[in-house]
DNA sequence: ATAATAGGCAACTAAAAGGTTGCATGTCAA
DNA sequence: TTGACATGCAACCTTTTAGTTGCCTATTAT
C-alpha cells in the first residue's frame, strides 16, 4: 500500500497512468513523446509504477507494452479513501462547531 | 491535488490521519504518543498535512487543536480514483487478452 | 512570581528521489 | 549481415525529505 501512495506522489508518473488510462498498452517511446525528459527518467517512473502494480508490462519482440493495472488504485479507494468519506459529514461539522466557539 | 498526493505518500502522516480520524481534535502532544520520533519532526508532518489542508488547527490557548479536513481526500477519490475505476474491467480484459496471445 | 507545560523556530545531517550521461544489448529490416 | 531502432544498466549529480538537536516564547497552575 506504501509503494502505490509514492507511486502515486510524482505528477509524471501520475501522467504517465492517465496517458495510459487514455491509450493502453503503449511503448517505453511512445510514453517518452512530449516528457520533458530523458527516456531513462522515463524507464524509472514505469519501474517505480510497476514495481507498485500499477503497471504491467509485456515483451513483444523488441518494444515493451505498458498495460495499466487498475486493481491497486480501486484497493486505495476502497480501504483508504473511503474511511474517511464515511466520517466526512460529522467531521466537519464538529470543526465547524469548534470554529465557531472560537468566538465565545 | 500535487499537494495532497505528496502529503499521503508519508506512512507517518497517514498514521496521523488515522488517529486524527479515530479521534478529531487532538493536541500536538497527544499526536506525539506512541509515535518513534520527536515532537519536532510530528510538527513537521502536521504542518505538510495542514498545507495540503488535509489538517485545520484551532488555537485553544497554549494548545493546539488539530481537526481532520476530509474534503480533500474526497476530491481524489472524486476526481481520481473514479476515473480509472470506470475503466477498469475494460483495461483488465484487454491486458488478459494481451497475456493470452503472448503465448500464440 | 515562578516553575512546569505546550508549542515554535532554525541550523544541521543523512538518506532518498528525480534526473542526467554514457555505454551495452537484443531485435528487426534492408 | 549490418545498420537502425527499442530498451537496459550503471555511475554520477542535485535537490528534497525526514529526522535530529538546541534554544526560545507563551500560557497555565501553584
Amino acid at each position: 500500500m506504501d509503494e502505490v501512495f509514492k507511486a502515486l506522489a510524482d505528477a509524471s508518473r501520475r501522467s504517465l497512468l492517465d496517458r495510459l488510462h487514455a491509450k493502453n498498452g503503449q511503448t517505453l517511446n511512445e510514453l517518452c513523446d512530449g516528457l520533458a525528459m530523458t527516456r531513462q527518467a522515463v524507464t524509472k517512473h514505469l519501474g517505480i509504477l510497476e514495481a507498485a502494480n500499477l503497471v504491467t508490462t509485456l515483451r513483444h519482440g523488441r518494444e515493451k507494452l505498458h498495460y495499466i493495472n487498475p486493481v491497486p488504485i480501486h484497493q486505495i479507494g476502497e480501504r483508504w479513501i473511503r474511511k474517511f468519506e464515511r466520517g466526512k459529514l460529522a467531521a466537519l461539522s464538529e470543526l465547524k462547531r469548534q470554529l465557531e466557539k472560537r468566538d465565545e
